[in-house]
DNA sequence: TGAATTTTCGCATCACTGTTGACATCAGTG
DNA sequence: CACTGATGTCAACAGTGATGCGAAAATTCA
């Protein structure tokens, strides 16, 4: 089988680099040939479809949050490490991770990211039975928040604000006679920071693992 | 302010219809503006934008789900149904639910839902510091999972047939050496159904919510 | 009533998208 | 060398969101 210039992989790279550069309106059939120095149609003489390229690239993605997991940690922290650089990788490049979180890439990548989180699961001690139950709402949780995460990075900068400053605006003008609760608090809805809510998301997730632990005759750690 | 034939509601309501049928490549000013017997064009004349369209589609979508809760039910219960009428409702009209999770809706639906879940999670009994992050984590997941279930369910029937069963193709083929938790769990992890990890998810946060009470002084239920 | 004004619709048009087909080109095989 | 097959170029297609321009129609005012 003879291949000439340029491989899949060559442009899954491309697509990674314009993912990264977060300018808006930008994955597309013409920038990605424009960076390949090549026509958009050679796309597609490599990929069926856009679905196709996207997972392919959304595959990569997946290798690259796995890889930036320090090995040696606890199963726990080797979970939360994993969920974080999910969300970090996503919003790195949010075109390709604002589309690709329903999708099931069946890719090395995401192969490698299940196995390394059944794992993580099998190791705190969870029952055999329950481990795939657990991972799945991990993974489809931490993967629909990182989506979320990333198309928020992709919004235009002007909008961005707009939506940020919502609370503020909006909501700090609220009637407080129909909107007692959101008077109350609006202040600390302005100031919880998306960090701190993934933080406290991968706590309850993991602090629900745990309580499986307990219910069970498992005695670990 | 004289108002003419169609009112931006009209087209918020059209909008509505089609994002229930869900056909393939469906929400486009085109398939608007057929249901309404008129150029596509018109859309724009109530609404600046696609993304002003969506969020006021979007934030009727809040509505219908906020206003199938039933009344009278404990705290808890009440976020749990809100929780779950937020994914069914996203899942129900999909072209809309998969693309405004990460938008601040700022209409009256998305601030019936932020008051509605501020109150039940005080009345549960978490301390008013802490009320505001709380229910911004539950917000916040519960949004970004209800839009990857409703882009799941916007799949062409193909693609997404294929997405099932890859936990009975790719996965189950995988090499057991290279992957021994996958090969150990690829049959539950293909058994578990999304009801289930909705479940599942709601029950971990609700958890969390729960165990800052026990920390506090707070003592209720 | 009738006139003036202003909103909204229809149409033509723009730049852009993913995708497809015909054609040329080039690498490697025999 | 010729043959084959994979690849890139180019042109085209249907479709999208969006924007002016002119016409119709309803609201407002006299």
């Amino acid at each position: 089988m003879p291949r000439r210039s340029l491989t899949p992989d060559d442009f899954v790279e491309a697509a990674l680099a314009i993912a990264a550069r977060a300018e808006p309106d930008g994955l597309s059939g013409r920038v990605i040939g424009d960076e390949l120095g090549v026509d958009r149609s050679a796309v597609w003489r490599h990929f069926s479809d856009r679905d196709a390229l996207l997972r392919a690239v959304g595959d990569r993605l997946m290798q690259l949050a796995l890889q930036q997991v320090p090995a040696n940690l606890a199963p726990r922290e080797r979970l939360r490490a994993a969920g974080r650089n999910v969300v970090e990788t996503f919003v790195a490049y949010p075109y390709v991770g604002s589309q690709i979180a329903s999708r099931t890439l069946q890719g090395p990548g995401e192969m490698a990211m299940v196995e390394f989180t059944l794992d993580a699961i099998r190791e705190i001690g969870v029952p055999h039975d329950l481990v795939a139950k657990y991972q799945r709402m991990l993974a489809d949780t931490m993967l629909s928040y990182a989506s979320m995460r990333a198309a928020l990075a992709l919004l235009p900068a002007d909008i961005r604000a707009a939506d940020e400053q919502a609370w503020m605006g909006v909501y700090a003008t609220a009637p407080a006679e129909q909107y007692p609760a959101i008077a109350a608090h609006v202040f600390d809805l302005a100031a919880v920071t998306n960090d701190e809510i993934l933080d406290n998301l991968i706590n309850a997730l993991l602090a629900a693992v745990d309580s499986v632990i307990e219910k069970s005759t498992g005695r670990e750690e």
